[in-house]
DNA sequence: TAACTGTACTAACAATGATGGTACAGTTGA
DNA sequence: TCAACTGTACCATCATTGTTAGTACAGTTA
């Protein structure tokens, strides 16, 4: 679980966010399960608490988790539900990404079957 | 065409990138057709010479364009289809969006959708 | 030759991400 | 009760990146 790719464009506060999201969308965590604390997390990633604590901040703002001081911090109730909303989201992404490739003049079948590998990788 | 969101997370310099080569993708830049100079540019866009000349750097690079000192720059020979090359990489992206959504369970259909409606858009 | 072109610098600034360190307040279990 | 844990809130610092500003120089063209 959990990777962080350090060398990433992307953020590594936006790592632990969404591998935390994977995570639970997955079942490896589950609602009102505890999450390492903020330093045993940074001790097994190799990062800054203050970075931990961000992208906590992050997923408590969102409902993803609970933090209580002195407690810790849980995966909060239909947590999943709330990040499939938030996933719902991407596909304005693809969206934009096809109607770009669809003016250069890329044939829809290549980003239909690019999109059906996915789901069958995912299946098995 | 061209037009730059300064509050766009995304940087000038490849708004100005992205911008160009859609143009250029669409017909509305054609193969050898002179661009605006920098300074040119860097007037109607209200942005810095700077910020234009690290598009055109780049966008020469790629081959894209063809930059000659004193001359200005000029839209290179099978620029479309080195275009088309380097959109068809963002085929991976989707790929990888599809997978995240499709780890979290959320219908196939829906990505598929998304990508008509883009090329029917586009299309009209 | 004058006016344009691209090119190459340097300096400065703001924003962002990440680190290191300290401190404090709440919770829990021995 | 107390020690050891928790989250939280700061601060300062650093590196990177994007952007702006300004100057200078070399090549092209009319």
């Amino acid at each position: 679980m959990l990777v962080i790719d350090k060398f990433s464009r992307k953020p590594i506060y936006e790592q632990i966010v969404e591998g935390i999201e994977r995570d639970i969308v997955m079942g490896i965590l589950r609602e009102k399960e505890q999450l390492p604390s903020i330093r045993e997390l940074s001790a097994i990633l190799g990062v800054n608490p203050n970075t931990i604590q961000k992208a906590f901040q992050e997923l408590d703002r969102n409902g993803i988790i609970l933090s209580g001081q002195g407690r810790g911090c849980f995966v909060a109730d239909r947590a999943s539900d709330r990040i499939k909303e938030k996933l719902s989201a991407r596909i304005t992404e693809i969206e934009a990404i096809a109607a770009e490739l669809a003016r250069a003049g890329i044939e829809e079948e290549k980003l239909t079957d690019a999109i059906r590998r996915a789901y069958q990788d995912v299946r098995k």
